[in-house]
DNA sequence: ATGCTTGCAAACGGTTTGCAGCAGT
DNA sequence: ACTGCTGCAAACCGTTTGCAAGCAT
């Protein structure tokens, strides 16, 4: 389920392995996209239902920590979590009205990221999450108003 | 205190002009940066005590609906306004460590959203801001990482 | 006079925390 | 055995909402 030397390297980090915490890690690590800690909560509960969102909460801060997983922020309030073994942060656009995440062309962020640190000498260090209008439903509000 | 002009333009749109929202459109509408629904109940409050902060927030929504005001989302979980008279969005930089906001030079954020209008059709219709590090608060941490 | 707006207070939702007991090392 | 992790429950904080009274029109 979770790679060996993950295992390893987890122990060797002096970090207790508790089973809540391996399937936590194991939820983001499968996961196709970004989870809120409620959706991970979810997800473990059949293989531990006495799990508490006290301890996901717990376990995604440990793992942000240690460098695992990185939070997201979302167009609600609410916080993603996304797993992040190596350290390329790679960058999201959320539409506002289907919620869809895109992943951001590295071209694109990379270009950006240069632009801010000539212009402004900043340095973006964070996920982002950039909200707008995917193709689809630009495409339905251009008729919406045509009509 | 609020332009002539913004004022019948208010009443022309058949919107109720209460002390309350002029207290609440001059705090907005003369700050030099973003603002966060307490810091302009705090800035309301020497002139009308009895203001409460549901009302702050009723109020910035509503000019968030009439086109007045951008609502953006700080570092923080906390959301913070803008006056935006005339419809241009323009971006932030919001330093992590100092919590310094910049405007991010408006031919980046031009060519930002070209770039993800060609590469994904993604039309980013928000307000950003973007998280990282400012020039100072980087070099400290340069200096924190030599030592 | 009408009905939108306000103040008050209570609810809300996501996240955090205090604490006693449990479990990984 | 020690220490830190977990479950539980309650607190927290920014924001929203229901309601009766008030006020702009």
């Amino acid at each position: 389920m979770i790679p060996a030397e993950l295992m390893t390297w987890l122990r060797q980090h002096g970090q207790r392995l508790t089973p809540q915490r391996l399937y936590i890690l194991a939820a983001v690590h499968h996961a196709v996209e970004c989870l809120t800690a409620e959706e991970i909560h979810a997800l473990v509960q059949p293989s531990m239902p006495t799990v508490d969102i006290a301890t996901v909460y717990r376990t995604l801060n440990w793992l942000h920590q240690i460098g695992l997983v990185a939070p997201i922020e979302g167009i609600d309030g609410r916080m993603r979590y996304e797993y992040h073994g190596d350290g390329a942060l790679h960058h999201h656009l959320v539409c506002r009205q289907c919620g869809t995440m895109l992943r951001i062309d590295p071209e694109v962020s990379a270009e950006l990221a240069t632009a801010l640190v000539r212009q402004h000498a900043f340095h973006l260090d964070h996920h982002l999450a950039l909200p707008g209008r995917c193709e689809a439903c630009a495409g339905q509000n251009d008729e919406a108003e045509r009509s």
